[in-house]
DNA sequence: GATCCAAACGGACTGCGGTCCGTTTCTATT
DNA sequence: AATAGAAACGGACCGCAGTCCGTTTGGATC
């Protein structure tokens, strides 16, 4: 596996000093902990400082908001995720049929989604740049590629767009646990989804 | 033209008392008039109780939440719409064939968006029920009976749940400031997606 | 070890959405 | 007109995300 970090790197960041080092595994510690007990829309930026026992300019000088403590807690699942579908074995990986890839993206991504999904849904910043986080970007354009691999020629960009907003978590959430969808069905819809995209290509 | 209200109705409501639907009016009044001056997004619920002269419990008491009061000031323009999506002239209405009421559909959704989409950004709950407010729900069964129609077999509710995911407001938005997409491509895009999940049906 | 200063810290503070509850006002009834 | 009780009112209050700024601390330099 590829050894460059996929998740948003500052270039040429010198080294934390040591009390902003500890402060932050104490942080993340904390985070997780909190995250375990009430779940990610039960924890507060003031009981995270507590528990982590220190003042709250200190957490949000380290990731900046709410939004940015939960990506920094779902750097590792995107890294991983970002690993398998860029360069891990097929049908998710290169190698196989684009129309293959992109029914293994929905299917990978369902599941990621029942796993971390509630996580991702906190990250989600409110406002429209919500979609121009990288991890967002690099799977637009991991499907835009492949929808041009498997030539679709009408404005791929805008088909990935759309196959991108098929796949928010929110929704896929509320067809989960609210109208009980089970994930195969949700799979199985976005098999036919890709397909008749890429059959009528 | 139907008169019976599309929009959520209290079935036997008894009519207001006359200092509520004055107050009503004082703040319907109050909140455009600070949407025009702050927009949508600069609207807070505070000055909103200042400039109609009321105390900022009777604003919640009236409309539940700072969504309710948007969800309040966009039902006109809902009621039009579904209006012409119900009951309406062809192609948007029914008497078309199945597929160009879905071109349609999106086409003239992509418009609306256009011009009520920040209000209904700000209208978005952001809880898992924001898919079940009457509206939504029924763009939803109205995509579903034109998939049907149109002769999708194939799991019709998922696919109207995807189609719906495609035209959201803050997605079409973001296409349109962000990417400085035109509406005529956003429209293009979604009838070739529509096209292509019917034609193979 | 003494000095220095940039970086990190912490917690009081602001502004917001939303709630609570004692007070006022409307209207039906007599 | 007097009364009563339900409905509406209003603003103090709460918890939260996020900011500000005076204070502390790490570590590089001499």
């Amino acid at each position: 596996m590829c050894r460059v970090s996929l998740i948003p790197i500052r270039p040429g960041r010198e080294p934390e000093r040591r009390d902003a080092a500890r402060n932050r595994e104490l942080l993340l510690r904390a985070a997780r902990e909190l995250i375990e007990e009430c779940g990610a829309d039960g924890l507060t930026m003031g009981a995270l400082a507590n528990r982590a026992g220190v003042g709250k300019g200190t957490v949000f000088r380290r990731f900046g908001s709410r939004a940015g403590l939960m990506m920094t807690l779902l750097s590792d699942a995107e890294a991983e995720f970002q690993g398998r579908f860029m360069f891990g074995p097929p049908p998710l990986g290169p190698g196989a049929p684009p129309l293959e890839r992109l029914v293994a993206f929905g299917t990978e991504r369902i599941d990621w989604v029942l796993e971390f999904g509630e996580l991702a849904r906190a990250a989600d910043v409110s406002a429209y740049n919500r979609f121009d986080v990288p991890a967002a970007v690099l799977w637009h354009r991991h499907l835009e590629m492949l929808l041009r691999e498997a030539g679709v020629t009408a404005d791929p960009w805008l088909m990935s767009t759309s196959l991108s907003a098929v796949l928010e978590p929110e929704r896929i959430l509320h067809a989960l646990r609210v109208h009980g969808v089970a994930t195969e069905r949700l799979a199985a819809s976005w098999c036919e989804l890709v397909s008749r995209i890429v059959r009528a290509a």
